[in-house]
DNA sequence: AATGAATGAGGTTTCATTCAT
DNA sequence: AATGAATGAAACCTCATTCAT
């Protein structure tokens, strides 16, 4: 639809958020320097100060922007999907794909995770009780229908959570780092490629009756 | 035995690290002061810089105190332990033992990572790839017993240990935050404990054979 | 009447003068901020540079509209007045008046006199000649026919207006604070009223030879 | 006493209040710059925040000196003087000494009351308030002994205090001015000579019942 | 071995001013 | 005549590090 961007956001607006973005996730919030975003979004650090605020306000920007999306999307697409089955595959591949798309995205939420959560916006929370629910709701009703095993699904949530925030994160730095090793092999960089789909067929397998166990 | 230490570090310098560990752990290396170090350390900023050396030299200090002991014990439990499915068990169970020993280690190890690891030392490289080419090994050995399906050794890797390093650090900042939802009913907090059980109940359904799938 | 106002300033130009003696006034000149006059008197910042030029030139332009206006009116009244009893009462009493008509003036004026009159117009210090001049005059007279004793004007004209200034500024501050204490009884906050009164009694009872009063 | 100065202040804390004194009574507040009160105390700007804090609490230090002391001594001389008459005198020539001891007082005073006396300790108005309990004390036994008349202490307080911190901000302007007149003969630039004795000639001509002088 | 004090370099933020429209 | 946006200069403050004792 024509009103999905109610607020269309300015030209430079966008180019500092973006630089901060950046910045943020390569070196986190106490090693982001204003004067390096300002330099990376081409305008005078006043300007930062004039269009957002202070580097607290930017960064609470950038969560805002990252987290809110992401979380927002990840809910319409499950919601979407009929079976459990489809539905947890739908959660994975989205969640790759929405890394995919926001690659600043994992640095910046190992990093809150690490820091406690402190700089994260209430949003965030209600969006992962929101997505624990529905998961959890998900699993229930697999397991009514004789489906899915009884489990845990936080614990589900942060296997499938962790390996892509991992990975995604770990891999280039581990291709930049001294001697790659032959384990190494048959990787592809794209997340929601074929690694989503590994991810897929372990969760499934993991929680999915029938068979021995 | 407390005579195990070869090198008996000064009780001054063991505050200090102490110190560090804690603070690098929760606001990391750039959010860190050195004030702060010393403050907690209970000794004076100077004798830091005596004792130790500047700010990197303390967190290098730190992380290899961190990683050095985790992955080679890890290695050596492994080792122990008989069949692929015993590894396995052994692989998580240690794991989670030494994030529990080490209650900094996960949110240190979060940042670096996010971070591009630049501060990571070569022996945690070493280390990693060592610790996915046992698991690799594990998983290969198993595959040719007709136990485990063929995987990617490093997806699993991640999703053990992002299970584990997730939960260990944003359990703390949900209980602490706004709302607690029902759905965190039944958790244990020590990881160890229950989590460490339902994580190898799950990832052994993942990668056994036998069944469906 | 209205029209007496030979030179017709611009609607938008009187509120930013007004603004501007407020701000001014409350914080003097290195508190002020160009933003805050701007936005109290409704107008773009961009505008305010272009009705009137820079900071000083503003600064400028309410030091002369206070100023100005005040002694020359003060030298008027003074004139008219018969004897000099009668000068020192007008004198007084057109002072008080004043500064209840310009609440801004002695605020603005005893910063300018903290900060050594850099700021302060050639016409400021002719005017406070003129006046000292006058009251020299007054009390000249006054001792040639036997009524007011030999003193130092200067001294007069400061325990007058110091006392017209203080009073002024310091009151409402004394009402807004902690513990309003007793001694604060029978005070009118209207300075041209009982205070002026008062004020006029004691110079007098000062400055008059012989007798009672 | 040898307690008289029970906590004895570092020299380099010393310089720095001093020089910030010189700098926020030559400028005021706003207008004081940090790196100049750190240049003439002759110390490093960060040593000036190491002992003391930042503009503010330099301020409040400054501000506590300059005010603390002196009421505490003028409440003190007071006492000892016998008769009312005497304790005017007292008051009138402790104020005029005290001004003249700590030349940056009457200007930081000014514009602290031009201010409205946000940054003024509670100990600043609790003492004026004594001072002008004592003194409306003192009027009231001279009152009643039909020396004094009935009059408003707090306008008498505002003349002898108006006078001496006007005079002493205002001459030095003067002698700096453009043209210097007449009027200003016989001038003694020590407040607490001459001026201090004309003032008081002229309060208690002021205050005094019947006769002359 | 330990400390209070000092410092330079650099970080964040503010502010008067101007520009393009 | 008026405005939103942009900017350079400078202000305040912090921090890792060192020095003298």
């Amino acid at each position: 639809m024509a009103s999905d961007q109610v607020e269309r956001k300015s030209e430079t607006v966008e180019r500092i958020l973006d630089a901060a973005k950046d910045v943020f996730s390569e070196v986190g919030f106490a090693g982001a320097r204003v004067d390096e975003i300002a330099r990376r979004a081409g305008v005078n650090k006043a300007a930062l100060y004039y269009h957002i605020g202070d580097k607290k306000a930017l960064y609470a920007e950038v969560i805002h922007d990252i987290i809110g999306t992401a979380a927002e999307r990840l809910m319409r697409m499950i919601k979407e999907a009929k079976t459990p089955e489809e539905k947890i595959k739908t959660y994975i591949r989205t969640l790759a794909a929405t890394v995919d798309k926001n690659p600043q995205m994992p640095r910046i939420m190992m990093r809150e995770i690490a820091s406690g959560g402190t700089n994260l916006p209430e949003v965030f929370f209600h969006d992962l009780f929101s997505i624990l629910g529905t998961l959890s709701g998900i699993i229930d009703k697999g397991k009514e229908d004789g489906e899915f095993i009884e489990t845990i699904p936080m614990i589900v949530h942060f296997m499938i959570m962790g390996a892509i925030i991992i990975y995604k994160t770990i891999v280039p730095v581990i291709f930049s780092g001294p001697a790659i090793p032959k384990i190494l092999k048959g990787i592809n960089k794209n997340v929601s490629g074929s690694i989503a789909q590994e991810i897929e067929t372990l969760i499934l397998r993991a929680i999915t009756t029938g068979g021995v166990q």
